[in-house]
DNA sequence: ATGAAAATGAAAGTCAAAGTCAAAAATAAG
DNA sequence: CTTATTTTTGACTTTGACTTTCATTTTCAT
């Protein structure tokens, strides 16, 4: 099994996290951050293992749950608490920070950038000589299909 | 056992709520609501059981646990999912709706309330025709004692 | 006081997450 | 290329935070 990389750039981080630590980079590995990487979504390990499951069945759960994390400690991937009760995992874009629009019916997730919550949100910490490092925004509702889909019924 | 309650105002919405379904009140469950209520924090379930326990060591876990499920029901109590894989539960004062800072060093919780960003929340969630229902905002850092034992080791 | 109904507690069950370890794969050395 | 060393894998077990079960106890309307 040899795997063929969809998009070589999105791995450097991986490969220089990889050579400082000596780790070894197997085919299953490659394929799972590959998969993961250009997917570009929010996965639980659940979800990410049965996706991966119907393409390459010999990935196990407990390779797939190493690799999200193995991903989180290189800075390539981001934990996401929601309100679920099980964690999930995103991409970490280059690009920026955003914060989270969730459809409690559906499971859709909508990502926002406002740069105005973020310095209020700053204003409020300082007040408080708080010195934030991370923060969570989420914003649970129905998104506009599931709206439209209530009003039907 | 005959429970003395620190103050029966903030019962009231417990018993309404029991007299509509009928629930008979225990001098345990009155005993938990009212350390509950009365001490205004941010329990876990363990916490609640563990402080109970010194003063009352005939009540159990599962009665700790059913009780702040009962409390989240008739609305005198609700759940915070932060970021540490527990839930936790505060009183519901009757007064307002307020997010929370997060200290990851020692575990204190600062309560803030700011209108402004309850606004542009709400001005993201239009933006995207979503309706939002609840939302979660924590900040997560270091409060002002931790920063200065940080500064001196 | 009494008996139907609700509450309790000890124990067992869930389920996602984390750990264990012998076998397999990767890669460094020869 | 072959072997040796190290890392990774996968099946399995364990953990921990809930959640449910059911026999016993408590409550409270009559
Ligand atoms: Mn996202
Ligand atoms: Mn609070
Ligand atoms: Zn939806
Ligand atoms: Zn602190």
């Amino acid at each position: 099994m040899k795997v063929k990389v969809k998009n070589k750039m999105l791995l450097k981080d991986y490969f220089t996290y990889k050579s400082k630590r000596g780790l070894k980079t197997s085919q299953k590995r490659l394929f799972i951050i590959d998969y993961f990487l250009n997917e570009d979504r929010h996965f639980s390990i659940e979800e990410l293992y049965h996706e991966i499951r119907k393409i390459n069945s010999q990935i196990s759960f407990s390779t797939v749950y190493r690799t999200l994390r193995l991903l989180t400690d290189c800075g390539l991937a981001q934990e996401c608490c929601f309100a679920e009760g099980m964690v999930r995992y995103e991409p970490v874009h280059k690009a920026r920070h955003h914060d989270h629009l969730i459809c409690r019916k559906c499971g859709r997730i909508i990502e926002f950038e406002n740069s105005e919550i973020e310095k209020l949100q700053n204003h409020v910490a300082k007040k408080f000589g708080f010195l934030v490092v991370s923060h969570a925004l989420e914003l649970y509702g129905l998104c506009t299909m599931c709206q439209k889909k209530q009003r039907r019924s």
